[in-house]
RNA sequence: CGGGGCGUAGCGCAGUCUGGUAGCGCAACUGCUUUGGGAGCAGUGGGUCGAGGGUUCAAAUCCUUUCGCCCCGACCA
């Protein structure tokens, strides 16, 4: 390489993903996902295949909210993928909110025709055709309605994780999908108080979530009429911050109050010996968590794993030269057992790819920690490593005692930095705006783009409505923070 | 579903306007040299040009129908 070469390279480092994320994010977003191994298309328009690494990531998020949803006592149990229509019918609200995007089952046979093409036989159309569940509050409520009869059955508290589908007109991978995973919640009570605090509840549980495991900040609060989940009550969301500024619904908890126990049947003999009806709620997050996780975290090199989810926290590479004569691979395996013991997840990079080649796979798969280790450090029982949040700088050298003394240390350390980093780049642009005016500018003098947080009564106003639809905003939430004088918006995914 | 763009080797693209033997880069494979921040040389394999129909002696190229993907909007988690 020449010298003028060298000279252009350090001035324009390469980066491992193009375009970056400044250049175009929609597709920085795609080739991350794509360097990752995380993800792509399937043959099937609308719904993707979540490949095995992409899928240990959505695996560790289960455990971990798994663990807190049965810390408030909910338990697991499955319903059924095809909900008949009737069910979806029962309420009005909810009907008119998911009629668009159902997937409909219309038969039970399929039958050669004239041609010896299968068809669906015209004899074998079902009476009530079944709905692919769009979300479960009605099938659900049809088992709890069973199962309730008194005020000491209640609370009830359900949750399943499973495959939802919403026919999209537009999707994207993990962000939205037709089909997509999640978990919902569907919890019971005997007075609108508890059904109230439970939502609320739920929305902290998701909070703990975001901040101590997928390490992504978010303004947690409540949906305004026009984004409420249909039938709901109240709907309570916490808005994560791309980085493009746009936002993300994170997840989203409801107090359905008595709107689906009416629909449904939800009815018990409570304490008077009168009959009333229960007050549930719904709570939900899905694989879209994937797609923030992505944007929040990413960067030009790639994707960004928070430790505490990471498939590997740990990767090692050895690094031989010919022959392994120098104990490389044995010293990089009796590190792996050291660090399992301690119970950190670890993977040796055996493949017989060139140093620079291992170090980019792992650095695009967002690992954390990068071990390194060379035939001098073997016979002086050191090790090299490298975070991923900081880079090239951070490498260090120390001994393998030193390393496994640390490496729980360092693996919260970068948990803690990409938390903070996030939320100093969330709150560096949040506009606060008194009037029309100053929301105006906001969105149009060149700032960097995010949200403007606004008295709630320019809601109303004809000329926001006017520039919101122009700007394609959308009201994100009332911050709680704000006690609802203040409304978020901003455009969102 | 509206507006725009694109479908040619695993990936990224040229070739299309002006019809005439299917190309380039990367990746893959083989060999040798390399190996602690994206290696070098030599060689090899791989494509019914998204699909159907038409025009023509001849179609990746022209006409037509259709499917899919991407971006922007509307809708939504």
């Amino acid at each position: 390489m020449s010298n003028q070469n060298q000279a252009a390279k350090a001035a324009a480092p390469r980066t491992a993903i193009t375009p970056t994320r400044a250049e175009n994010f929609p597709e920085w977003y795609q080739e991350v996902v794509k360097a990752a191994d995380m993800a792509e298309n399937s043959p099937v328009r609308g719904c993707m295949v979540i490949k095995p690494y992409g899928y240990a990531l959505w695996e560790n998020i289960q455990k971990a909210l798994d663990d807190l949803i049965k810390v408030e006592e909910v338990q697991n149990a499955y319903f059924p993928l095809l909900i008949p229509l009737s069910f979806i019918s029962r309420e009005a609200e909810h009907v008119d909110g998911f009629a668009k995007e159902c997937a409909v089952v219309t038969h039970h046979r399929l039958e050669a025709d004239a041609d010896g093409k299968l068809v669906p036989a015209p004899d074998a159309k079902l009476e009530e055709p079944f709905v692919i569940r769009p979300t479960s509050e009605t099938i659900i409520g049809d088992s709890m309605s069973k199962w309730v009869k008194s005020y000491r059955d209640l609370p009830l508290k359900l949750n399943q994780w499973c495959n939802v589908m919403r026919w999209e007109m537009r999707t994207r991978l993990f962000l939205r999908t037709s089909e997509f995973l999640w978990q919902e919640g569907h919890n019971a009570f005997e007075t609108a108080d508890q059904a109230e605090a439970d939502a609320r509840k739920m929305l902290e549980v998701y909070n703990d979530m975001y901040v101590n495991h997928m390490a992504i900040p978010g303004i947690m609060g409540e949906k305004t009429a026009d984004e409420r989940f249909p039938g709901a009550l109240r709907t309570y969301t916490i808005e994560a911050m791309m980085q493009d500024g746009k936002a993300l619904q994170a997840c989203t908890s409801h107090n359905l109050g008595q709107n689906f126990a009416h629909s449904c049947g939800i009815k018990f003999q409570g304490r008077d010996g009168n009959e009333h009806f229960a007050h549930t709620t719904s709570w939900g997050l899905s694989t879209r968590s994937i797609g923030g996780l992505i944007m929040t975290h990413g960067d030009d090199d790639g994707l960004m794993m928070p430790p505490r989810l990471a498939p590997q926290q740990v990767i090692i590479l050895p690094i031989i030269k010919g022959e392994d004569t120098g104990g490389v691979m044995a010293f990089a395996e009796t590190l792996q057992k050291q660090l399992k013991a301690i119970g950190v997840r670890v993977q040796i990079d055996k493949s017989e790819n060139r140093a620079p080649d291992k170090m980019w796979a792992a650095i695009k798969r967002g690992v954390p920690i990068r071990v390194e280790i060379g035939e001098r450090e073997v016979a002086e029982g050191k090790l090299t490593h490298t975070r991923r949040d900081l880079g090239r700088d951070s490498k260090t050298t120390c001994t393998e005692g030193e390393f496994l003394g640390s490496v729980k240390g360092i693996l919260d350390a970068i948990h803690t930095n990409m938390f903070e980093a996030a939320k100093a780049r969330m709150l560096s642009r949040i506009y606060t705006t008194n009037t029309l005016a100053e929301v105006k500018a906001a969105f149009t003098d060149g700032r960097d783009l995010g949200y403007a947080r606004m008295p709630v009564e320019l809601l109303n106003d004809a000329d926001y409505q006017a520039f919101k639809k122009e700007n394609s905003l959308s009201s994100r939430c009332l911050p709680f923070e704000d006690e609802g004088r203040m409304v978020l918006i901003g455009k969102s995914y």
